[in-house]
DNA sequence: TTACGCCTGTGACAATAATCACAATCGGCA
DNA sequence: TGCCGATTGTGATTATTGTCACAGGCGTAA
């Protein structure tokens, strides 16, 4: 495999010597998707986690027939359902491509099979995995502290890629409102 | 120190022989809080995880004078501020006895500096972590996917506790509206 | 017992967002 | 170029929640 952008993601995760990366790299896929095409599905066990190299990935919950926009993770990022996979229950997300996406797959559970021995290895799984959920509780911390406007506004100042590459329709979601609503706030300068 | 809760609890995370014990508790202290005293106040960066053997542990931020609750810990909870512990930066949260308290503090820094060598104990100290954020993301998606009157109603069923021992006044900013709000909610069964 | 503080319930009204309907715009693609 | 479907903007109306005000209940302490 080669893939500078993979492999520096992992070096800047823990900078590690290229025989661990090599063991490391035995447990990852490469995977070209279409738009859509999901690499979690709902009711599955989630047992990877997903680096996006090209494109992005969307997770999203039906929620009565509405869909509702939970993560957009963009390249050289990491993504996955954790709480689905440390508690090996089915997942009540879906992942998949936002747009034509290449993702990097890596197998948790070969990880822990072959590599957990490897220090630097089993500390790269764990920083990963705490990155995603301190990331994912920034996100709900929006919810909590701010009124919808005040999202929208937080996310033009801090994370203006996701309205660069995400529809207001996508995007009304993980906002929290309609996308009506959007649209009014957005026309408000 | 001879806690039976607090050994119990630890070793409901990890199984460990006594000696890993020992050497754990070596890094944790017994504290009686009155009601309103804090174990970690804004500013301070948190160096610590708390475990509950009485009463309640209660952290709220304060937004524009508004006190704001983010979470409750009982009796053979864990709770801490991972995030202000993770990236050594001073609190947003106050951490403190929501009622007279008796608490366990484990001292983070000192289990790093001394037992990280013992696996049991760093594989205690990360599973108490990742619970953790586990626990922040399941409350966070409340906020994500329902409406508020579905939030009460999920935690009627799911964390009945809560409406035993939490005021109702101190659980509206935790569900994320009004007294006078969560009061209407309730009073329509 | 009474007085006081704290908490809860509720009415009236204002503000905000959702819902429904439809027009306008944009971007491929024949 | 012009069509078609997807997306966005916007008005009218309804539903929900916040804000303000005040009454009543409950426990504690003088």
């Amino acid at each position: 495999m080669d893939n500078e952008p993979l492999i520096n993601a992992i070096k800047t995760v823990v900078d590690m010597p290229d025989e661990d990366l090599s063991m490391l790299l035995s447990c990852v896929t490469r995977h070209e998707l279409k738009k859509g095409q999901a690499v979690l599905e709902v009711g599955q066990v989630c047992r990877h986690f997903y680096f996006v190299d090209e494109g992005y990935l969307r997770t999203w919950y039906n929620k009565d027939g509405v869909v509702i926009n939970l993560n957009f993770t963009f390249e050289k990022g990491f993504t996955s359902n954790l709480r689905s996979f440390k508690s090996r229950s089915p997942s009540e997300y879906t992942i998949e491509a936002g747009e034509k996406a290449v993702v990097y797959i890596f197998d948790w559970d070969k990880i822990a099979a072959q590599h957990i021995d490897l220090p630097l290895v089993a500390l790269f799984v764990r920083r990963v995995a705490v990155r995603l959920l301190l990331a994912s509780e920034e996100h709900s911390e929006l919810f909590k502290i701010y009124t919808p406007a005040e999202r929208y506004h937080f996310i033009e100042k801090n994370n203006p890629r996701l309205l660069q590459r995400i529809s207001l329709s996508q995007l009304a979601s993980y906002i929290g409102v309609t996308r009506e609503t959007l649209s009014r706030i957005r026309s408000k300068n």
